[in-house]
DNA sequence: ATGGAAAACGGAACAACGTTCCGATACGTC
DNA sequence: GACGTATCGGAACGTTGTTCCGTTTTCCAT
């Protein structure tokens, strides 16, 4: 069993970590984290050795959630549909923490952590909606999720200068409008 | 008239950051710049007191390159095939210089004597093509050329990993393909 | 309960970054 | 040719991520 300190120590990691990335971005520098949980800088690297481990633990659960989230779409509402809304919710995620989006999908190999936990859950629940699409002919087919999310999450990277949210929204839809063009049903 | 030595070392400091952003991409660091120039950091911050008068120096050419491609592309391409060529071209051109691209539509303020460059005068070109190919009712009207040329910015940095220099392809002509879904002629 | 080995701690230290400062230098003019 | 000033080079500052090491804490064996 692990020490009752270190254990303590990881959990005010965790919870001073969480807060840091939803208040200023995951770009946070890890003194600010260290000094929120109260430990010094090498407390939080014998915990967590890359970086991104930090981020993964911390973002972990919600990245099931979103994942469980396309699940439940597929089975309440009509393919397409359900490819748009989940979309709009991952925007909303990107957009909402700070740096998350550009970090997961940069090639940074300090987020690859993250990145392997967020394609192997996340990424295959979305290819399950776009094939869905695809055989019901409301889209093209062939669409590699991890290509089409990580376009998504490009695209969602607010600008730090604008203000302007709907933005994001309307190259994504732009986006969805180009599977769409491209369903057999339709033409080419 | 400036001192010998200064345009000796403004010439020598534009060569020199011309090599390194090419080789190394725009994040490359001063020291490096300056050393290459053979002079000190402090030279090359009196010649360009912002980061971004330096990138703007060495990039200028190229935006008027590709502001002018825009302008003949009108006159000899179809609508449609005329922005998509263009915007192959800009995929091309982001993806080759390394962060440029990120930087440019970025919001980071360093990189703001750039992008206003660039909003001032590519931008409007591409505006053009889009107002064309919506008169002509092969895509959607109402698209804005900045917020486009970001997204397609956006979707043309290459992950540093990945070696797929397609992926940018695919995803950008999605994203044309979505303005030809709208087009009035077509539905919607 | 208590000693002591081992794990974990905090904060200084290191390297690299953009940027600024300042004594030294070289240029152009008179 | 000498003087005044623009310009220069490199050290210095502040902030990053990361590592090192002397000190402290924990927990198990006695």
């Amino acid at each position: 069993m692990p020490r009752a300190d270190a254990q303590r120590n990881v959990d005010a990691l965790l919870a001073a970590a969480k807060e840091e990335f939803t208040t200023h971005g995951v770009d946070v520098g890890v003194r600010a984290i260290a000094a929120r949980a109260g430990v010094g800088t090498a407390t939080l690297y014998r915990h967590f050795p890359l970086r991104s481990d930090l981020i993964v633990a911390v973002f972990r659960r919600e990245i099931d959630d979103i994942t469980a989230l396309a699940d439940q779409l597929a089975q309440t509402q009509e393919p397409d549909e359900a490819i748009r809304q989940w979309v709009q919710r991952y925007t909303e995620f990107v957009a909402t923490k700070h740096g998350l989006g550009a970090a997961l999908h940069s090639g940074d190999p300090a987020y690859s952590g993250l990145r392997e936990y967020f394609e192997s859950n996340a990424a295959p629940a979305l290819q399950r909606l776009l094939d869905a699409a695809a055989d019901a002919r409301v889209m093209r087919g062939g669409v590699d999720a991890i290509e089409l999310i990580g376009a998504v999450a490009n695209l969602s990277v607010p600008l730090p200068g604008s203000s302007d949210t709907a933005r994001a929204g309307r190259m994504v839809e732009l986006l969805l409008d180009g599977l769409r063009y491209g369903a057999p049903a339709a033409r080419l």
